[in-house]
This record gives C-alpha cells, sequence and structure tokens, in this order.
DNA sequence: ATCAATACATGAACAGTATTCATCTAATGC
DNA sequence: GCATTAGATGAATACTGTTCATGTATTGAT
C-alpha cells in the first residue's frame, strides 16, 4: 500500500543521515560525465586511472549498489546514476564559483561580478560603461559571460552569471528585476532599401522580405511574438545569426532585413548604412531590466552593479537623447 | 583599470584549479549556519568540538582567509563567508536529496516522487488517487511535501518537491507544465448567505462582505487579480487562513467568505453547508498543471507522476462530471 | 584465430588527512 | 575573583585515498 509522508518542517536541519560521498565522488561523476571514459577523467582530474577506479569502486560500496553498468569494457551511466550524475554537473561548478568568489571577495577586496546579456550580443556601450564604473566604483570588477545569452534564467538561477541585461522583466520567482531604460523595437533594412523611406512598418511589408533572426531558441523573440505573428503573416527566407554585429553587416550588404532592438543597433545607424524604422504607427516599446538572483537583491555587488547600470542608463538619458548609446 | 574577461565557452570543462574544500568543509559551514556555535555544530555532526576546531582551521587555511570573525569566544561570519553558507545550505540537501533517491531508486526499484499542490492546502482527492496509483504503478510512492505550497517554483527547481500541481502554467525556464483538468473560481458562501441565492456573482456583491484568503505572502492570488482587483472593490476585511478546509470551517459559520477553486471546495459542497457561485455571468475558469523540473520532462518517475495524474483526472471528467472530485 | 591494444579492476604498500584526547587561552557572567 | 563557556592547539592515532604493479575481459587488426 501507498504511504504518504508529510513534511511540515521547511527546513530539516539534520536529516539524520550524513553524507556518504565525498566531494570528490561528486567531481568524478562529472568528470566521467564530461570526458566519457575513466581513463580520461583520471587524467583530467590529475589522478591515475587505478585511483579513480578504487574511488568509483568506493562510491557504489558507499551507496550500496552501482552507479555505472559495465558493457563490455565501457561504462555506462546506469539508471539510477543518471540523477546523481545530473546533481554532481550542477553542483560542482556551484561549489567551484562560491570558492573562487570568496577567494576574490577575500584577497583583492574587489569583486568580480559576472554579467551577461540576455538578447542581442551586442557590446558597444560597454567600454563606456566600464570607464565609468572603473571610475566611480573601482572595487567591482565586470566578468562578462557571453554564452549566458542562452538561457539566461537558469544561467542567473544557478549561478553561472550575477546579473542579466534582458529585455523585458521576468516574473520567476527567485529573480529580481531592477528596470533600466525604454528601448523601442525596429526593423532595420539597409539604407537604400525600398522600405527605407517609410514613416513606419506594418506587417505585410515583410511578406516578400529575407528575414534575419539573432536566435534560433527564440525565447519567444519578442520580435516575432509581438510584430509578426499576429499579423500571420509568414517572412521569406529566415536566416539565424547570432551576433548583432554580424546581422548588422548582413543587413547592410543587403543580404535581409531584421527586427532589433534601436539600442542593440546602437551606433551602426551613425554609419548611415542602414536605417532603422519604427513598428506600427506607435512603434513597439521594449523596456530592459537588469535581472539579480533574489537572494542577491540587496546588499551584493550584483545588486550595486544592477543599481549603477540603472543610474548610468538613467544619466545618459538625461544628458543626451532618449536612447543611451554609447 | 577594469579589465573584461569574456568566456565564451558554455561549459568549461575543468577550470584548472580543483576543489579546494572538502564536503565536510561545506557541511560544516551548513551545520554552523543551523546551529550557531561550534559546539553545538559538532556535536550535530556527530564529531568532538576540536575536530570541528580544526577542519574549519583548515577550510580557513586552504582558502586563504577566515571564514569566520572571532569576536570574543563567538564566531560571527565574515562577509565573504556569507556567500559560502548560502551555497552550503543550497547544496548540502541538494546533494543527500540526490544520494537518497539515488538509494531509493536502486534499493527498492520503488521510488519517491515528492509532490505538493501550490495553492490550496487541499489535499481530499489524494486518497483516491493513491488507491489508483498503488494499483496502477506501486514503483512510485508519493511523499506529500506540504511545505512547497509557500514557493512552489523554487522548491521545484532546487528539488525539495518534484512535482507541483499548480493552478496556471509556468513560464519559468527550467520548468514543463502538463494540463491536468480545467477547474473554476467560485465564491464559497454558507448556504443560507443572501449571496447563495445569486446565479452569478459580480464584484460589487463582495463590498460589504468579511474575505478570507488562503495565503499570506500572497502571491496576489488570483481570485484578486482576477475579479476583485479589475474592479476597484475593496472587501470588507481580509482575514488569513492557510488550511482550505479551515476556510471552509470558517465559511460555514459565518465568519466570510472566500473565492476559492470549485476544485478546491470539493466534496464539502456535497455537505450542503455552504454554496458555491460562478463569478461573472460567464464565471472565471481556471486550468491546473502538474507542474516538474524540465530535467525530469522525460522519462523520470516525476514526469510519469504528472502523467498518470492527468490521466487519472481525465478519466474522471469522462466517467462523472466536468470537475473531478474525490 | 591470434595478438596487441584498450578499458577497467584488484591487492599491497605507502602517504596523507582527519580525529581524538588532553590541555590551554580568552572572554563572559555571577 | 572564580567558575563557566566557546573555541584553539599539539601530539598520537586511526582512517582513507593514492600509487605501483599486475590482472582480466573485451575489442579490433592482421
Amino acid at each position: 500500500m501507498n504511504t504518504v509522508h508529510v513534511l511540515m518542517a521547511d527546513v530539516r536541519v539534520n536529516c539524520g543521515c550524513f553524507m556518504r560521498l565525498d566531494i570528490r565522488h561528486w567531481e568524478m561523476l562529472k568528470a566521467i560525465a564530461d570526458l566519457g571514459t575513466l581513463k580520461n577523467a583520471a587524467s583530467a582530474l590529475g589522478i591515475t586511472q587505478s585511483a579513480l577506479s578504487h574511488r568509483l569502486a568506493e562510491a557504489e560500496r558507499r551507496l550500496g549498489s552501482p552507479l555505472f553498468d559495465r558493457e563490455g569494457r565501457q561504462l555506462r551511466l546506469a539508471k539510477a546514476g543518471i540523477a546523481m550524475t545530473q546533481t554532481a554537473l550542477q553542483v560542482i561548478p556551484a561549489l567551484q564559483r562560491a570558492e573562487h568568489d570568496f577567494m576574490q571577495a577575500s584577497t583583492n577586496a574587489a569583486s568580480v561580478v559576472r554579467f551577461g546579456v540576455a538578447a542581442y550580443s551586442c557590446y558597444h556601450w560597454l567600454p563606456v560603461f566600464m570607464k565609468h564604473l572603473d571610475a566611480t566604483t573601482p572595487a567591482i570588477q565586470l566578468e562578462l559571460v557571453a554564452s549566458a545569452t542562452q538561457n539566461p534564467i537558469m544561467n542567473l538561477l544557478e549561478g553561472a552569471v550575477d546579473v542579466v541585461m534582458a529585455p523585458g522583466l521576468s516574473e520567476t520567482p527567485g529573480i529580481k528585476s531592477i528596470p533600466l531604460f525604454q528601448d523601442e523595437l525596429v526593423l532595420v533594412v539597409p539604407a537604400h532599401h525600398h522600405l527605407a523611406s517609410k514613416a513606419y512598418i506594418v506587417a505585410e511589408d515583410l511578406l516578400s522580405e529575407d528575414y534575419l533572426t539573432y536566435s534560433k531558441t527564440a525565447q519567444p523573440g519578442f520580435e516575432y511574438e509581438r510584430f509578426i505573428r499576429p499579423s500571420g503573416v509568414v517572412p521569406h527566407l529566415v536566416t539565424v545569426v547570432e551576433v548583432t554585429d554580424a546581422i548588422i553587416e548582413l543587413i547592410s550588404s543587403g543580404f535581409g532585413v531584421s527586427i532589433l532592438s534601436r539600442w542593440a543597433v546602437g551606433s551602426a545607424l551613425k554609419g548611415g548604412k542602414i536605417a532603422a524604422l519604427p513598428l506600427g504607427k506607435q512603434g513597439l516599446s521594449l523596456d530592459w531590466y537588469a535581472l539579480v538572483r533574489a537572494s542577491d537583491a540587496t546588499q551584493s555587488h550584483s545588486a550595486k552593479l544592477a543599481q549603477l547600470m540603472a543610474a548610468w542608463y538613467a544619466q545618459k538619458i538625461g544628458t543626451t537623447n532618449p536612447l543611451p548609446h554609447d
């Protein structure tokens, strides 16, 4: 018969059972997952194959059953071992980051905040901001994590990145959104394109255009969601290019058009080789936010950086124009 | 000058530096955070105070700087140590769960899935479902985690619970939503209440009512979001009761009214002491989902349970009425 | 089929680490 | 001022993990 255990306590201070596996066993799990074989994993960990074999045997002895199936001379993850490996893949990097951060924090006194941009791999504003950062808050160092673009929220929650700049806020629990500035989605076309002279674009204009987009995973890409899809229009040909600068280059060479954020296009507009056109009569606005973990929302360097960014953008808008360029 | 490090690689297979801290050091961090003093932590870990003191000293030696400030004869977490402790508090339970699950999975062959309900602490349907589960899939055992009601998404992501039953789907990355059944929000009043005879309720009807709600953290409860707030009506008094059965009891005793899901009210309606009235002419529908981690979305017992629940509810609806009761 | 190479397992000796026991120091409270 | 509490320290001991040398089974090539 099925039994129900009801746990009312939020925190089990001590579950009675101690940890069976050592950190080295988890490290081993990750290494084997990454490298495939015991031998490679062993050399990556800087120990002999024999040692790792012993280590694996010990782990399985402690757990009471095999983590891997021995298929011929190969190790294959046992079904139950999959979850263990996934845990290892999550936990080991988290621990390494924590240690690394701690040592940074205690030696330098200057702390590194990992930073990523959720959409458009577009960093033309960074040098200027960093100059500002360096002048006002030298205690914070930036580490740019380009790979955080793929799945920013997960990367943020898992700690691979500390601050993400994202178009739109996040309702995800555990994430706090700090507003940065208001932006606008625009159609980007070559300067001499037949659409370049229009006051604004309607979805039908895109019917016969080659369309370039920056993301295939389309964290429901807003331009598609908000402009193209509602109209039922299907653009002619869609090409995926992941870097904004490359998209702009392609557009200016006549390979197609794209919908990007006016901020992302940024300085490229000044070159005069491309034009940016509002979408619809009113235009489609887009609010940028800095996302931080809720646990970092106060008193952390992450939060500090987010606030500095917000202040910097606010000042940009105040002194120049409604869209902060570099 | 500020420097930028750009990391392009998604996975750093091996960051060159190995782990400095042992799992016991992280365990120690968690124990000290939980218990406050070295002495208590030591006894909780089943070792002497001396051993833990050595252990702490070793951890600090490896990291190169102190985790705690010694204030008098007391240990106080150093600023940089806070993040370490937080990591420990997250990671240690995750590892314990993983180990526990693995041993469950490999010994019993029957696996425990932790289950929670995101809103309304309401489990009248559970015994019947468990009977069904036991008959069809005895390999899956249920563990009911009542505390997951508070912040279901975080609990799910962190692994404190494996499946959450929630009203509405979740867009959170890393979470997959599996539709269960359609429900309806209703106003629950005592059977002889002056509103009980109405065909349906409008927001203004609530103006002079004492209003009971089920959640104090108020993830601004949907009933509020969808019915009360749009109308600008502010109900008379809001009393917080966290358990649905208690709310129903209070309502039937004339302490107030509440908006709940028809499913949550469930069998209580049959008693005849309360009445449930649709909200607005069309009623306000509510879709229930089973939420699982995306990493568990296929081939895991969590996913299996979610599918079983969906199938069970589908069958309930087919054979009885559009709302699955027990 | 045979032989070499590959991938992992095993046993004994050794090295390194963690734990205990006994003792010590410095705050704190009565 | 004296007992008490919280933690630190040093030396001896017990334990755990590593290496080295070697073994076994599988795979692929000749």
